[in-house]
DNA sequence: TATTGACTTGGAGCCCACTCCAAGTTGTAA
DNA sequence: TTACAACTTGGAGTGGGCTCCAAGTCAATA
């Protein structure tokens, strides 16, 4: 797959896909005798683990170091693991603050409906 | 409350505390004969719900358009009360869009779990 | 009265995650 | 063979949200 097929198909720039591979997101990509990259299936896995860990906020660095250590081999699991874990414990947490804040404007909102007018902050 | 104490008793850095204020989310703070910054009650709370709604994600500029309606008075509420829904629905889709991460999240965790050796990817 | 510490200002700098740009190469189609 | 579209590279620029800095003011204390 070229470059402008994958951008298309998940939604992600032309120069946003070449910054993760420079930024080691997206290591060994396939190049033909032009240098022209061709995004392997694995590679497109990867790019959807990417956007999901992405659109949950995971920094670029962490993920990064998250994919070194795939590319490192099986010794590396237990720590992989463990950054999953962590990954996991704090988006729990995140996902637990916006829903406080959902609560709290959920009862903002109710005080318009109250005060019916809505003419009351 | 001298800024100092704002600072510490909100968490928030002094020039932090500056920031909003120049940015429009803190209006109207009063100093006193020689400049020096006095937080109201009012100013308090509502550095409570700029940190709220800064911890959910709301940009500094929306906080700052809602603010502004709430300076001009009781005839902007209805819009008001429209950007709370607004931000809720957002709010709600990045709550969701965190669960599905940590579903899958738990997927991954649990695969490295079942290859029990944790030497599998 | 000299020092200290907390405050003031405007503006520069930083980090992250892109996003854009210039200049060049390649492959196909007219 | 010339035009074009899609690709390549390195590096500069952008926007949001702070964060830091220099230079100055002020009030209380030694």
């Amino acid at each position: 797959m070229k470059i402008s097929e994958v951008s298309k198909k998940y939604e992600l720039s032309i120069d946003t896909l070449r910054y993760y591979e420079k930024a080691g997101l997206l290591p060994n990509i396939k190049k033909n005798s032009s240098g022209i990259r061709d995004y392997s299936d694995t590679d497109c896995e990867r790019i959807e683990f990417i956007k999901c860990m992405r659109s949950a906020g995971m920094p670029v660095e962490r993920l990064s170091r998250y994919i070194a250590l795939c590319m490192q081999g099986d010794d590396t699991a237990e720590e992989r693991r463990n950054m999953l874990i962590q990954q996991r414990k704090e988006l729990i947490e995140k996902r637990d603050t916006i829903q406080r804040s959902i609560d709290k404007l959920d009862y903002k909102i109710d005080i318009y409906y109250a005060h019916n007018t809505l003419k009351v902050k």
